[in-house]
DNA sequence: TCGATATATCGGTAATTAACGATATATGAT
DNA sequence: ATCATATATCGTTAATTACCGATATATCGA
């Protein structure tokens, strides 16, 4: 059984908006939304680990034209404002989409905003 | 005719976001949705002026809890997104929702994020 | 064990935002 | 003309955000 995705609060819709205030993280957000496309072929996007669409850092570091640090903490801005979900697999760290955010988000816009 | 509503391009949709990442900012926009019940009978809402749904500044002023300066520029910086319009009737400003605006982000959030 | 690679965190400076009180401006009433 | 009310703008300080380079940590391969 599949649990009920419930209604972001006000100040969860606060903390997304300001992770969606910045083009960088913005940016990020769209690559991820088509990974084969945005990313080179040999990205380690491993289908077996079960973490199908992940992009590691350091690929998405190559596109964003900020350093690897700042990257790392967008990204870690975009984890916490649950935009995005990770998984560490061997060295690298992998993000992708979290979709049911994005859904409740789009949610929030219509009934909520 | 009516003119078709454009896409939001990202650089409109970060501005949209930085808007919307202030509790205040998004309350008063919560507010505007219902003007009849958030503010009282006597709001100068003047229906001859054809501005439906316009609460003037110091109406909004006495909701948000800050300052009446403070007021004055989240209602600019709300109206410089697009996220509401305003209309100057003798001495009293009228704010309200720009529902065409929203339209546009809850397209942005469906197709383009 | 020793490098090499991947990522996160730390410490910093510059820029932006939050929020205020004081003041300027615009309109309406007397 | 003067005063009162409504709103906008100015000038300020504190807090937050945007980034960066340097460094720490974690994992893999030889």
């Amino acid at each position: 059984m599949k649990h009920e995705s419930h209604a972001l609060s006000d100040e969860k819709a606060v903390d997304i908006f300001k992770a969606l205030s910045n083009q960088t993280r913005l940016g990020i957000l769209h690559m991820l939304k088509d990974p084969e496309t945005n990313f080179s072929a040999q990205a380690h996007v491993i289908k077996e680990e079960d973490f199908e669409g992940g992009v590691c850092v350091s690929d998405i570091h190559k596109k964003t034209g900020t350093s690897q640090s700042t990257t790392s903490q967008y990204l870690s801005i975009l984890l916490q404002s649950g935009l995005v979900e990770t998984k560490r697999i061997g060295q690298w760290t992998y993000y992708r989409r979290n979709e049911e955010t994005i859904k409740q988000l789009e949610q929030y816009l219509q009934f909520k905003l």
